[in-house]
DNA sequence: TCCAATTATGCAACATTGTTGCAAAAAGAA
DNA sequence: TTCTTTTTGCAACAATGTTGCATAATTGGA
């Protein structure tokens, strides 16, 4: 069985072509992908029924929004531990100024000192030369 | 004379209605402001003179943007050594959870190793409770 | 103080992103 | 297959932001 049906069943959600589709364009990309980057890759499916899509890949922690600028929000995979109810992203994600993808840094570590300012969530939005372009 | 022309004035702007009116109400208002906050504090005036205004002020270093989100931008008012060619943010940007208000925290320290990718600018957007809902 | 040149504003129209309601289609269980 | 439930696709709408263009305001100088 392919491998996105078994991600879609764990979270008991009926596998769909749609969602197999959006599911497979983040497997394929090492990078975060905007509703419009996925209209792209899968060519011209409804925008609703993405957006629909995105919602509930959201809700069941299979993709988190990596980055909101712009109106241009982007989503990558989580990590196999977050569910419903548990995302956990505290780590950086990084816009390569020349290749211009989105990327989660989930090894990279940060220190804040927000004097006075009680930080329950974070969300660091680096950009600059990625690996491949620097 | 007033505090915002001679802001307009030293920056080669025209003193106008709306620029001082705008100038005003970032001085007045110690967090950033979305266009939306300001139309609704300067009540109704044209959304699309707003946003020119804006980006005129952006162009002059008069304000930078604070935050992106949700197709919501807020702008804030720059430190008076900021000038058309040298915008300095590199500061930790504020939402309160509370009040909902989007603070510029300039004195929080940051610090972050993102391993292999080179960082030229970062935009750290923290969430939690302000100093005044805490 | 008034004029002329330049710049800014307001309006209409449009673009993009995202949302909602609802009927038709697909998925899953039996 | 057949039935029930969920998902999809379409139309319509909303919010945010942009562009072109005519009108109005600002500024420097007569
Ligand atoms: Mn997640
Ligand atoms: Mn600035
Ligand atoms: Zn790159
Ligand atoms: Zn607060």
């Amino acid at each position: 069985m392919d491998e996105t049906k078994e991600l879609l069943k764990k979270k008991e959600l009926r596998v769909t072509q749609i969602r197999c589709q959006v599911l497979e364009a983040f497997q394929e990309n090492e990078h975060a992908l905007s509703p419009q980057d996925l209209q792209a890759l899968l060519g011209g499916l409804d925008r609703v029924s993405l957006y629909r899509t995105l919602q509930v890949l959201l809700d069941k922690g299979l993709v988190h929004k990596a980055l909101e600028k712009n109106t241009q929000t982007y989503y990558a995979l989580c990590d196999s531990d977050c569910s419903d109810h548990a995302h956990s992203h505290q780590h950086v994600h990084f816009t390569c100024e020349s290749c211009e993808k989105v990327y989660c840094l989930e090894q990279a570590s940060i220190q804040v000192d927000t004097k006075g300012y009680q930080v329950h969530t974070w969300n660091l939005n680096a950009s600059g030369l990625c690996v491949n372009c620097r």
